[in-house]
DNA sequence: ATGCATGAGGC
DNA sequence: CCTCATGCATA
């Protein structure tokens, strides 16, 4: 029945899963510190926020280009962003060094938007995410198996005799044809630019990312360190402290492209510390904060979840009345119907397709199995 | 590694 | 209500 009764937010009984085990990487307890918090807006402002058409590169749209449509030089900035939101009680305090920000000029906010932008892209047909895919999964690292349970951090933590990564960067392959950065051309902003000389600062591309995030992961497991540690220690060195999910998704490549170019600093900056330090033993203090009742997680039945789907496909975006009627018939709460919706979007936008490494001609297929969205 | 959830901003 | 960045709780 999944979550007929659901109960709301009654209790969290669950206190034996408080740090996981599982596959050697534990989760750790982020908390935020109640200090510092500096507000700073990183350009969240993208042109028209509202991108109404689905942009769906799987389902044959007849729309432009997936994610980077329009990925120039967008200078991004890399301040620390941590609004202090939502309450904090504990008064658990660990030693943070001071947030000595002394990095990076100032650079122009440049609304680079990857997820908004297939607007008036027209004549742009071409196979996006199909081709990126491909490369993607061909350029497949023949190293990149390490999946969980690899590495077991059981006492392999040892910062001192540890060897540095011997140049992960032997990796040289990972070029996305479909790495378009024209983007619509009508902007008429970018020629033949591409100024990625470093992959350092300014805006990496995809690729880029793509290739940091493979030497990251090497880098840290190599060193023993779980992603659980890494987030924490953002947290102690720069401010922001990060959860085991959203290192993981950096490496996975699974955020927006925004948001992996914010991390890739802090990320980078972990990286030269980690790996000169030897010896230094990263204040591993974890405090489990929490006390907030949330609400039970619900578990969608695959069935339903199912359902759900074709609706997607249908009609990424329900109105409130047929979320409710969809609910309804699912017998579900119509805030987790909207919610799925929610993050089903998300997740399309994220990078990394799904594994979409189609050998087929795209080119096939030249009718669309319309998208009419209207059922009551 | 991921599914469902929370919340801050925006329209 | 949506998007977006994040994360607790899970499988």
């Amino acid at each position: 029945m999944a979550t007929a009764a659901s109960n709301p937010y009654g209790l969290l009984g669950a206190g034996a899963l408080a740090h996981a085990e599982g596959a050697g990487m534990q989760q750790g307890s982020p908390f935020r510190s109640p200090q510092k918090l500096l507000q700073s807006e990183y350009l969240q402002g993208v042109p028209g926020n509202g991108h109404p058409l689905g942009h769906h590169w799987v389902t044959s749209l007849s729309d432009g280009a997936p994610w980077p449509a329009a990925l120039a030089g967008g200078p991004l900035e890399q301040p620390d962003v941590k609004p202090g939101r939502e309450d904090l009680q504990l008064g658990a305090i660990i030693h943070h060094r001071s947030p000595h920000v002394s990095h990076h000029s100032p650079h122009a906010n440049h609304p680079s938007a990857w997820g908004a932008s297939p607007a008036h892209s027209a004549p742009l047909a071409a196979p996006p995410a199909a081709a990126a895919a491909a490369a993607a999964a061909a350029a497949g690292q023949p190293l990149g198996v390490y999946s969980q349970g690899g590495f077991a951090v059981g006492g392999m933590l040892e910062h001192g005799g540890l060897t540095p990564p011997p140049a992960a960067s032997a990796a040289g392959q990972g070029l996305h044809p479909g790495l378009r950065g024209d983007g619509g051309g009508e902007h008429g902003e970018l020629g033949g630019h591409h100024c990625q000389d470093h992959s350092d600062e300014e805006t990496p591309t995809s690729d880029e990312l793509e290739q940091f995030a493979k030497q990251f992961k090497q880098r840290r497991i190599k060193l023993g360190f779980t992603q659980a540690d890494v987030g924490l220690a953002l947290g102690t060195l720069y401010g922001n402290v990060f959860s085991q999910t959203t290192i993981c998704r950096f490496e996975a490549l699974q955020l927006s492209f925004k948001n992996m170019c914010k991390l890739k600093p802090l990320l980078n900056k972990w990286l030269e510390e980690a790996d000169s330090s030897t010896g230094s033993p990263t204040s591993i203090d974890k405090i489990a904060a929490q006390g907030r009742k949330r609400k039970k997680r619900t578990s969608i039945e695959v069935s339903v979840k199912g359902v759900l789907e074709t609706h997607f496909l249908k009609c990424p975006k329900p109105a409130a009345q047929e979320i409710s009627s969809l609910a309804d018939s699912l017998q579900l709460e119509k805030e987790v119907v909207r919610v799925w919706f929610c993050n089903r979007r998300q997740k399309e936008k994220r990078m990394t397709p799904p594994g979409e490494q189609p050998p087929h001609d795209v080119y096939s297929h030249g009718v669309k199995t319309d998208t009419g969205c209207h059922e009551l």
